[in-house]
Order: structure tokens, then C-alpha cells, then sequence
DNA sequence: TTGGATT
């Protein structure tokens, strides 16, 4: 029924993504690609996971690459054989694609092909995965739990073996470093139920794994639409219309466009093509540059500095694509810095150039590019 | 006075 598959896409709505928009990418591969196929292993069609009162014809599909529509979905699915509905689920606001959906086939025989040729099919840089999907229930909402402070050399299969004694794990990762395949010691465990997550984290959070150095932290993951809204106040921030907004006019006063540009040339001394061939050359770091943009530092903030100020003072600037305020872990407070990405080497200069000597409040901020100095050889 | 990591 329509109906099932509505409800069922409800609660994944507010559950978030079971394991969409997940990159099934990375220099290894092998951390998340084997996060796909132990899934596949403990997710596959078999009595262990698919009990006899489940749907046997509705399909959950996950790993969809970022730009495949529900009407290309629905080619792909309805190759199979007939489909009763077909849903690819979007973000709420943005109406982004979050990378899964429901296919409810009106065969079950169908939907158990569709599983053995189409699970692990790779389209663009994904490699999807489709498995029944379990029956909606309240039961099985807020059940994803984020992991930190992993041992660095945890697998993925003893990340498993640690929680699989509070629960059934429906899917597990652990996040790498993008460029070196190192793990990054965070991680997500999704169990089957709720209060199999609640227990979990009861059981291991501030508990070391056995012959582990530092204790870990379980939670309860964020809900990835969080992000999807951080992106959004990026966009807002980086659209013209938005670059010298109303809140900021004291700021403006300053930040005038023709300060803004004498600045920005009398600061320039590479052209980006020339920082990008310094930055390829094997052992040569610049100071603030990372994969994905220039890191700039940001210190002398109040401890009640949030993340929105930083938004507000480098997003007239440009590009932002992240900020960060480092808190004490037991007060929240902010600890006095914080760090801020930006995509364009120029405009990160006009920012720091800008903000560096900044009286915020009653503090002078010290803005630069962020340095490696605690970097090991 | 240069982090933590949210698929």
C-alpha cells in the first residue's frame, strides 16, 4: 500500500539517513566499501534479519549517488519488475537528495531480484546497496549512535564486536582521513532498536575498549539534516544579496568594498594557480592550506563565542564552509579559539587581513592562518 | 595562544 511506504519514508524523514549520502569513496576503500558489504552480509535476504511478519516486496536503497532522480530511480528498479511505489527521500528544505529511497515492489519475488542484481551495482562514484527495508515503528528511531575516540587502529569488524553484545548492529563505520586512508577514530553504530542504542552507550560510553589507551565517547548521533542547514547558512552567507547584510552594518563600516579590495591586493602574493602547484609539490605546507580550503585561526574569543559570530564575521568575506568553536569539554564554554574554512585563498586573506586586531566585544582578536605547530615529523 | 572530527 501507499500508505506502508509513506509511513515508512516518514520515519526515515526524521530518522535520517540510514546510511545515505555516504561515501562509498576514499583512497582505500576500504573502510566504507567494507561498511557496504558488511552490511550487505548482516542485512542480506535470510530468516536471521527478515522475520516471517516483515514486508518481503519494500526495498530500501541506499548510496544513491547525490543527482540520481526518483524518475531514474524508478527506471533502474522498475527494470526489475512491476513497482507498487517508489520514493527517493529528499531533505525537507533544500529538497536535496539524501541519498536513499523505498522501492515496494508488488512481487516478492521482484524485490529478492532486485536485491541480488542490483545491491552493490556502482553508479558514478557510489556503489548502492539494497536491502528489505525493516518495517517503520518508533522502536527503531534514534537508534544510531556516534563513536569517538576509537583506537586509531580499530577495524571496523571490532568496532562491531564491541557493540554487538548491547544489540543487533544495522550498520557500522569508521570514518578515514580522506587523503592518508587513516582512521580518524570516530564512527557510527546504528542498532536495530532504540533502547539496544540506549544500552550501548550506558555500557561503553567513557569506557576503554580492551587494550585501548583512552576511554571512548558514545552518543547519540546527530541528526544529518543539521548539516544540510549549516549549508544552507553558508549559501545565505556567501550569495551577494547577503555579503554586507542589515546585522552587520557595524562591521560594514568597516569592511567597505574599497578597503575590502586595496586590502585584498595589498595582501595578495600568490595567484591561486601558484599555491596550487606550491601545495602539490611533495613535503611543502603553507600555512592554513588543507584539502579542502585555507584554515584560519581564530583566537582571543569569549568563552560564550558560538559558532554563529564566526559565520557572521568571515562570511561577508566569501566562501565559508566550516567554523568551529573549541569548547571545554565539561563546561561547553568556548576555550578562546576557534577555526574557520575558507575555499578562497584570496578571500581568506581579505578576512584575516580584515579581522586580525578586531575588537570583538572588549577583545582584540588575533586572526591568521592556522599553523602545524604540534605537528609530528 | 592552533581542534575534533556527525556518514
Amino acid at each position: 500500500m501507499v500508505t506502508q511506504v509513506l509511513t515508512a519514508m516518514d520515519t526515515h524523514l526524521a530518522n535520517g539517513s540510514v546510511c545515505g549520502g555516504g561515501a562509498v569513496n576514499g583512497p582505500s576503500g576500504s573502510s566504507s566499501s567494507s561498511a557496504c558489504s558488511l552490511l550487505g552480509a548482516s542485512m542480506g535476504p535470510g530468516p536471521s534479519v527478515q522475520s516471517s511478519e516483515d514486508s518481503k516486496t519494500n526495498l530500501i536503497v541506499n548510496y544513491l549517488p547525490q543527482t540520481m532522480t526518483q524518475e531514474e530511480m524508478r527506471s533502474l528498479f522498475g527494470s526489475i519488475g512491476e513497482i507498487e511505489s517508489c520514493k527517493l527521500i529528499r531533505d525537507k528544505i533544500t529538497g536535496q537528495s539524501l541519498g536513499y529511497g523505498f522501492v515496494n515492489y508488488v512481487d516478492p519475488k521482484d524485490a529478492e531480484k532486485a536485491i541480488s542484481t542490483l545491491n552493490g551495482l556502482r553508479l558514478q562514484t557510489k556503489t548502492i546497496k539494497v536491502s528489505y527495508a525493516r518495517p517503520s515503528s518508533a522502536s527503531i528511531r534514534d537508534a544510531n549512535l556516534y563513536v569517538s575516540g576509537l583506537p586509531k587502529n580499530m577495524s571496523q569488524k571490532e568496532l562491531e564486536q564491541l557493540f554487538s553484545q548491547y544489540g543487533r548492529i544495522i550498520t557500522s563505520r569508521i570514518l578515514v582521513d580522506q587523503v592518508t586512508g587513516v582512521s580518524r577514530g570516530v564512527g557510527f553504530i546504528r542498532f536495530d532498536k532504540r533502547i539496544e542504542a540506549e544500552e550501548a552507550i550506558k555500557g561503553l560510553n567513557g569506557q576503554k575498549p580492551p587494550g585501548a589507551a583512552e576511554p571512548v565517547t558514545v552518543k547519540f548521533a546527530n541528526n544529518p539534516s543539521q548539516k544540510t542547514s549549516q549549508a544552507l547558512l553558508a549559501q545565505l552567507y556567501q550569495s551577494p544579496i547577503r555579503r554586507y547584510p542589515g546585522p552587520l552594518h557595524h562591521q560594514a563600516q568597516r569592511f567597505r568594498l574599497d578597503n575590502l579590495l586595496n586590502m585584498a591586493y595589498g595582501v595578495k602574493r600568490f595567484s591561486p594557480l601558484t599555491i596550487d602547484s606550491v601545495t602539490s609539490l611533495a613535503g611543502v605546507t603553507i600555512p592554513g592550506h588543507t584539502g579542502t580550503g585555507w584554515c584560519i585561526f581564530v583566537y582571543n574569543l569569549s568563552p560564550e563565542a558560538d559558532e554563529g559570530i564566526l559565520w557572521q564575521m568571515f562570511g561577508p568575506f566569501g566562501a565559508v564552509t566550516n567554523v568551529k568553536v573549541i569548547r571545554d569539554f565539561a563546561t561547553n564554554k568556548c576555550k578562546g579559539f576557534g577555526f574557520v574554512t575558507m575555499t578562497n585563498y584570496d578571500e581568506a586573506a581579505m578576512a584575516i587581513a580584515s579581522l586580525n586586531g578586531y575588537r570583538l566585544g572588549d577583545r582584540v582578536l588575533q586572526v591568521s592562518f592556522k599553523t602545524n605547530k604540534n605537528h609530528k615529523a
